[in-house]
RNA sequence: GGAGGGAUCGCAUAGUCUGGUCUAGUGCGCCCGCCUGCUAAGCGGGAGGGGUAACCCCCCACAUGGGUUCGAAUCCCAUUCCCUCCGCCA
C-alpha cells in the first residue's frame, strides 16, 4: 500500500509514477484525495462534539455523586447530550465509509517503481544487464524435458492428469529423487552460506494474510480458495513469510531477518489457460525455495542486490547458463518497485526459462501487513521494508538440468553439487 | 464437534460483581536524563494510532465487531485466538 501522505504532498508525481506501469490512475488519486478531505473534515467535528460530550458526561456523574441527578439542570443535559449522541454516531458512520473507501482504493494501487526502474511498456523492454556460461552443445539433436522425462519414467503426466486434472504431474523414482536432493540442497546453501533461517509455513492462509502480501484483493482469480473455512492455497512462500512479522514493531538491532522457506505453490493459472504448455514449465502445483527479508528501508537497494546474487549462486553452481534481466516498470510485479528476472537457459525448448524474480516491495507489503521497526527504545515506529525473490523455482530448473545435462545415450547426467544429494550421478 | 476457563499500555498483574476521581493503578524489564570513583540503588521523564510539518491540545485504543447508556475496561450479543477436559483422527 502506498503511503496516503505522498499523494497529498505529491499527487501530480504519484500519478505520473504509477503510470510509468502503464495503466491510468488519474481518476483513483483524485478520488482517494477527495475522499481523504472529507474525512479529515468529518474526523475535526467529531473530535470538538466528543470533547464536550467527554466533559459533560463527566460533570454529569459528579452532579449524580453529589445527589443532583434529578435536578432540572442536570436533566436537561442529559437530553441534550442524546441528541448530541446521535450526531456523534451519524458521523461516525460516515467517517467509517469515508474510511472504509478510501482503504478500498489504496488497496487496488500498485507500488511505485524505484527511480531506477527502467521505464518501459512491455517486457522488450526489460534489460539484460547479465549473461553467464554459454549454452551446451549437442552432438545430436537434444530432446524437449516431457521427453526425456517420458523415456525415463521419470515424471508422469497421465497420472497428474487422472489424479487432480491437466497441468498436475507425478514424478517418480529418480525424479521425485532429484527434486527432493533440489531442495535439500538449496535450504542447506541458504541456510549455511548465506545465513538465513529456515521456515516452514502454513500452506493455507487467511484472506488477510494475503491482503498483506498484496495478492488479494485483485489477484484473487488466480489462487484456490477453500470457501467453507475462508482458507486459500499459497500462491507462493512469500504470502506466509510476509505475514510471520505482521503487527509487529521489531526493533534495528533484529533487523535484517531474512528467511528461507521450502513450500509447494499452487495457482490456478486460469488466464494461461489455453496456452501451449507442454511439460511442467506452467502448473497449477510447483515446489519453490523462497527468500524473503525484512530489512532497514535505506539498505533495500543494497539487499536486494544481495538477494540476488544469493539466487544467482544457486544456478552458477548448478553450472546452467543463466542471466539477469532487470524489468521494467510495465513488468514490475504489483507490490515490487524494482526487480530483477533470473533466466536459465533451456536447451530442448531453446529458449530462457524465469526461475526467478527478485524484487524490493520498499514499504508496500510492511503498510499493508503494519510491519514496522524502531530505531531506538524510544524512537517512533516506521515501516520497513520487505525483499523476496526465489532460489529458485523447481520445475523449470528440473527441466534446465534435463535438457542441458542431456546425453547422447537419453541419459541424464546429475550436476556435480548435487550429486552428494541424489546418491548417483545420472538418470537412465 | 461438545463442556468449561481466559484475553487489560514490553512482561506480570489490579480494576469487571456494584458503569462516572480509570486522563487504566502496581511490580519488573527497557530507553533518555539527573545523581555517582564505576556499577547498583535513588529521583525525574519516556515508550500505540489519528487530527498536526511539528508543538500545545483534543480524539481514539483494555482481543475484534456490534448493542445498551448522558457516560462502558466494567453490562448485553456475536466473532476470533489461547488453555483445560471429553469425543474423533494421521
Amino acid at each position: 500500500m502506498i503511503d496516503i501522505n505522498e499523494l497529498r504532498i505529491n499527487p501530480k508525481q504519484s500519478v505520473h509514477s504509477l503510470e510509468n506501469r502503464g495503466d491510468n490512475y488519474d481518476r483513483a488519486i483524485s478520488d482517494i484525495l477527495k475522499l481523504d478531505a472529507d474525512r479529515k473534515k468529518t474526523i475535526s467535528e467529531l473530535d470538538t462534539l466528543k470533547a464536550t460530550r467527554n466533559q459533560v458526561s463527566k460533570n454529569i456523574g459528579v452532579a449524580k455523586n453529589q445527589g443532583q441527578f434529578k435536578d432540572t439542570e442536570t436533566k436537561k443535559l442529559v437530553t441534550s447530550m442524546r441528541t448530541l449522541g446521535s450526531r456523534i454516531a451519524k458521523l461516525e458512520k460516515q467517517l467509517s465509509t469515508f474510511e472504509q473507501s478510501i482503504l478500498d482504493s489504496r488497496l487496488s494501487l500498485p507500488n511505485f517503481p524505484s527511480i531506477h526502474s527502467p521505464i518501459g511498456s512491455d517486457e522488450s523492454e526489460n534489460i539484460v544487464i547479465k549473461t553467464h556460461g554459454t549454452a551446451p552443445v549437442f552432438s545430436f539433436s537434444p530432446k524437449h524435458h516431457w521427453e526425456i522425462a517420458a523415456e525415463l519414467d521419470i515424471i508422469d503426466f497421465e497420472q497428474g492428469a487422472k489424479i487432480a486434472g491437466s497441468k498436475f504431474f507425478v514424478l517418480k523414482g529418480k525424479g521425485a529423487a532429484l527434486q527432493r536432493a533440489l531442495i535439500t540442497w538449496m535450504l542447506d546453501i541458504h541456510t549455511t552460506v548465506n545465513k538465513y533461517t529456515e521456515i516452514i509455513p502454513p500452506y493455507l492462509v487467511k484472506p488477510t494474510s494475503l491482503l498483506g502480501s498484496g495478492n488479494l484483493p485483485k489477484f484473487g482469480d488466480n489462487i484456490y480458495h477453500d470457501s467453507e473455512d475462508d482458507l486459500w492455497l499459497i500462491p507462493t512462500a512469500e504470502v506466509p513469510l510476509t505475514n510471520l512479522h505482521r503487527d509487529d514493531v521489531l526493533s534495528e538491532n533484529d533487523l535484517p531477518l531474512c528467511y528461507v522457506a521450502h513450500t509447494p505453490c499452487f495457482r490456478r493459472e486460469k488466464a494461461a489457460a489455453g496456452k501451449e504448455t507442454r511439460g511442467i514449465k506452467r502448473v497449477h502445483q510447483f515446489d519453490k525455495v523462497e527468500l524473503y527479508k525484512f530489512v532497514v528501508p535505506e539498505t533495500s537497494e543494497d539487499e536486494l542486490q544481495q538477494l540476488l546474487r544469493n539466487a544467482e549462486s544457486i544456478c552458477l553452481s548448478l553450472e546452467l547458463p543463466y542471466r539477469v534481466v532487470e524489468l521494467c516498470t510495465s513488468e514490475l510485479s504489483f507490490p515490487a518497485s524494482r526487480g530483477y528476472d533470473l533466466e536459465i537457459w533451456a536447451a530442448g525448448d531453446q529458449e530462457w526459462l524465469e526461475v526467478s524474480t527478485c524484487s524490493n516491495c520498499t514499504d508496500f507489503q510492511a503498510r499493508r501487513s503494519n510491519i514496522r521497526f524502531k530505531r531506538t527504545a524510544n524512537s517512533k515506529p516506521e515501516f520497513l521494508h520487505t525483499l523476496n525473490g526465489s532460489a529458485l523455482a523447481i520445475p523449470r530448473v528440473l527441466i534446465a538440468i534435463m535438457e542441458n545435462y542431456q546425453q547422447p545415450d537419453g541419459s541424464i547426467r546429475i550436476p556435480d553439487v548435487l550429486q552428494p544429494y541424489t546418491g548417483f550421478d545420472r538418470i537412465g
